[in-house]
DNA sequence: CCCTGTGAACCAATTCACAGCT
DNA sequence: AGCTGTGAATTGGTTCACAGGG
C-alpha cells in the first residue's frame, strides 16, 4: 500500500459516487462487490476505481473483491460522514424552500438545521418544522452553533456579500447555487450548482 | 490558428463559465476584456483561457484583448445558444416546481416548455402558466414537439426507466437530478446535479 | 508596453498488464 | 480462475515563455 501524502482532488470527488453506488448495492442486500461491478454501475473503469481506493488503504480481497458494508464504512470515515453535518441555508426562495423540504439529506450525512432570509414575509414562517430566521441574526447564530457548511440560494447580486459574511461567521464550505463564481479565501471549499451551466455544456454536442 | 478536430470535453465544459462572466461584464457595459481579467473573475489562469478560446478561432486582438460583445457572440454560436432550447421537465415535486418557477432560463438559452408527472393531483394544474401533463402522454408530446433536452426530477427509483423513455422519444440530453448514475446509449448527453455528492466532496476537507 | 496565440515543457490522470494472494 | 494493488506506459491537460502584432 502506498498511502499518498496528498490525494488528488479529482479522486476525492469520485468517492461520493462510489459511496452512492455501494449504498444502493447494500439496499439490495448485496454483501460483496468488485471494481468491475462498481465500474459498470458508475460508467468508470475498474482500474480507476482500484487505483482511487488504493490511495486510502487496501480495502479489497484478492479473488473476492470488496465487502460492501466494510467499504461503505471506510468511505464514510474518509469523507467524515460518521456524524451528520449541520447546514445553514441562506435564501428561502422557491429553491431554498424545495431544499428544506427535501427528505434525502438525513441518511447521507447532512441536516439542514438553519434557514435565513431577509424578507419579513418569510421570517418566522415554518417549513417542515424549520423556522426561517432573520438574516441579520445569521452571523451570531452560525458562530454560536459552530456551523461549518452553508447552502447559498440567494439572488446572484447578493451572493458574494452573503458568502463573505458566512466565511466571517466561521463557515468553511459553501454550496453555491447562485450563477457566479465566488471569490473567497482559499481555505474555504466551494462547490457550484448551476443547471444552466450544465445545460449549456450539453448543447455544444446537440444537432 | 490551429482549430482542433476534436475539442476536449473539459474545455467545452469551461465555455459556459466564460460566457457567464462575459455576460456579467456586458451588464456593466464593459466593452473589452482580457484573458487576465476573465481569469481573475473565474479563478482560472489566463493562459488556460487563451488556449481554450484558441481552439475555436482567433477571437482576441494583441495588445487590446477581447471584445466582450464579439466573444459572447462567438461563444453563443459555439454552444448553439443562438435560439432558445425547449426543455421537458419530468417530475413535478418540490424541486420540479421550483425549476418551473425559476425566471433565469429565458435569457440564457432555454425555456421549460413542458412538464410531466404521474400524480393525478398535479396533472392539469398550472405553474407559472405551464400546465402539468400526464406522464403517459410524454413520449408522444416530446416526439411531436421535437424536444431534445429533458430535466429529470423524479424519485431515484423511477429515474432509469423514465430516462430510457425520454431517449426513446428522441431526447438526447438529460440533466439528471436523481441521485444515481444513468445507464444510457452513449449518443445521449447526461449531466448530473446532486447536492449531496457536492457536499460530501467538501466534507473530506473539513476539520 | 500590452496582450494574444502557440509550440515546448511540464505535470497530472488514466489505462495497461501482471505479480501475488484467495 | 478470479480479483486486487501497483509500477510502468500512455494519454491528456496545464503552464511556461516568447514571437509578433497593436
Amino acid at each position: 500500500m502506498n498511502r499518498k501524502l496528498i490525494i488528488p482532488d479529482i479522486v476525492v470527488g469520485r468517492l461520493p459516487r462510489y459511496l452512492q453506488a455501494l449504498q444502493r448495492l447494500q439496499k439490495r442486500a448485496v454483501q460483496t462487490t468488485s471494481s468491475k461491478e462498481l465500474g459498470d454501475i458508475l460508467g468508470i473503469s475498474a482500474a480507476q476505481i482500484r487505483k482511487d481506493l488504493s490511495q486510502f488503504g487496501e480495502f479489497g480481497k484478492q479473488g473476492t473483491g470488496y465487502s460492501v458494508p466494510f467499504l461503505i464504512d471506510r468511505l464514510e470515515d474518509i469523507l467524515k460522514l460518521k456524524h451528520d453535518w449541520d447546514i445553514a441555508l441562506v435564501g428561502v426562495g422557491d429553491l431554498g424552500h424545495a431544499i428544506i423540504r427535501y427528505q434525502g439529506f438525513s441518511n447521507r450525512g447532512f441536516c439542514v438545521s438553519m434557514a435565513f432570509d431577509n424578507d419579513p414575509e418569510k421570517i418566522g414562517t415554518s417549513i417542515n418544522g424549520l423556522i426561517v430566521e432573520n438574516i441579520q441574526n445569521m452571523p451570531a447564530r452560525i458562530q454560536e452553533a459552530q456551523v461549518k457548511i452553508a447552502m447559498l440560494t440567494v439572488p446572484a447580486a447578493f451572493a458574494q456579500q452573503v458568502a463573505e459574511d458566512l466565511v466571517k461567521a466561521g463557515v468553511t464550505a459553501i454550496l453555491n447555487y447562485a450563477p457566479l463564481v465566488l471569490s473567497l479565501p482559499k481555505h474555504v471549499q466551494v462547490e457550484y450548482i448551476d443547471p444552466i451551466i450544465s445545460l449549456q455544456h450539453m448543447t455544444y454536442y446537440l444537432e
